[in-house]
DNA sequence: AACATTGTTACTAAAATAGTAACACAGCTG
DNA sequence: CAGCTGTGTTACTATTTTAGTAACAATGTT
């Protein structure tokens, strides 16, 4: 028998679950194959509890195997889970049509992106038909906050401390001449953001690409739910100018959707 | 002790994590939210069990459970999980770019839609501006595939068992009076869809909307991977017109997208 | 006030998992 | 080609986790 009175929390949790999904979540879109070895290292739990959770995962159509190099992979069996979450309700549905209105009034690129502790996912994008159009990630990790308009709003948006846990752990790695690789500057960026109720983004990830941000938030329990952008190319726009331009627009979308999302939830 | 050697299959395989992910698909987009008692009930599990699942769900982010309610529904690990589905060298990244060409040579309403065992999911939408456009769901369970174009061209493409199971358990529901209610007429449809390689809907799931829609496969393992559509208002269009503009343009687009898809995978 | 039903907790038999070790198989390497 | 090194997979049982009964508190219902 197993003194079980000790730590009676425990009874309530199931391990096995537990590491099941925890081999789930190494597969990101930066790193989409896994070795048996690999993700058994990585976790470390030994070969072959390893393998019986990817064999179950792999029959169930969560993971695939390719036959030949073992390879390990995501399965269909997520995509059908991830569109699940996607609920009539939503943040998505509720954002869905005012991102409309805004880009049929304005005609410019249009993003919605929801938050959740680890990662951004942009979940509705809208492009002017003209635009210059870099090939975005649709969801992009903490680690690369600090250079997007996206990623900054929602930083500034974020309790103190839950800010300045992402901002310790940056990269600091110079996308362009313009990121915000010193700490001390992103700071002061992400105060300034957070005043003025926007972030901007001056060609801090990719020469040519400017944008500007606002926070999503439930006003019922102040948390961050996601954030809204509009970006342009420098061909066409100016940093000041949208500025000018977009500033009160942006911040007028992200409150309007927050107010709607706040009444749901 | 307990006699393994009887089934030394079920020795590499977790019932733990198995419940855990049945309790995960329970969530869908017309369904999603459960208490525990009915999800106890559904799966058959006793109680402290299921409670136990779900306890060990909630605390990882992938359920979230409503304090007062205690009702239960997906949390936000489950779409940071989803997005990780789509990987850069896929078939969303792949078709993204040819749908775009044929939006902006045509101007029409184009969908992208992935398929998996029971489920069409649609991952990218491009919309024409003055464009009728219905509340689409993101994703369509097997019993709605009769009654959409996307559904019928992946149903017209499946082996003929598998096509024939789908059709046997069809709901007969008569979204419009055009609705293919009839199992016979509806067969007969497919496979005329199936020798003329795209599938129409004229009017058969809401009124005013048309469409037309072609396969995806993989040309190595003749898998169906998913469809492209376009759809179309009535207002503007009418089928006969629709078909006789578009049928060899949508060939022509889920063909390109196979061969591409088929040469990564 | 009695009665159902909800979620949650205690307890222990029963079953699943962990971890060691061994093995087959492939790709390298000297 | 023999030996080395690394895969993934399987056999085996001690150990841990889980299943399932039962009981309980908290709500809501009759």
């Amino acid at each position: 028998m197993r003194s079980q009175s000790t730590n009676s929390s425990k009874q309530y949790y199931s391990t096995s679950l537990e590491r099941g999904m925890s081999i789930l979540r190494l597969f990101t879109q930066d790193r989409s194959t896994w070795t048996l070895t690999q993700i058994s290292k990585n976790l470390d739990l030994n070969k072959t509890s390893t393998f019986r959770f990817v064999n179950t995962l792999v029959q169930l159509g969560y993971l695939r195997k390719d036959p030949n190099t073992k390879l390990i992979s995501l399965g269909a069996q997520v995509m059908t889970l991830g569109a699940s979450f996607y609920r009539t309700d939503d943040i998505y549905e509720v954002g869905k049509p005012l991102i409309k209105e805004a880009f049929e009034t304005y005609q410019v690129n249009t993003e919605l992106a929801l938050y959740n502790e680890d990662m951004i996912v942009v979940v509705y994008r809208r492009e002017a038909r003209e635009s210059f159009v870099p090939r975005f990630p649709i969801s992009r990790r903490k680690e690369q906050f600090y250079c997007s308009s996206l990623g900054k709003a929602i930083l500034s948006a974020l309790p103190q401390n839950e800010m300045m846990e992402i901002v310790e752990n940056l990269p600091n790695e110079k996308k362009t001449a313009n990121t915000l690789s010193n700490k001390a500057d992103l700071i002061a960026d992400l105060k300034k953001s957070r005043e003025r109720g926007y972030a901007l983004n001056n060609e801090e990830w990719v020469p040519g690409l400017i944008a500007i941000s606002a926070p999503l938030i439930n006003l019922h329990t102040n948390e961050v739910k996601g954030a809204v952008c509009f970006d342009f190319s420098t061909i066409q726009h100016s940093i000041k100018k949208v500025e000018k331009k977009y500033a009160r627009v942006i911040i007028k979308l992200a409150s309007d959707i927050s107010q709607l999302l706040s009444t749901i939830r």
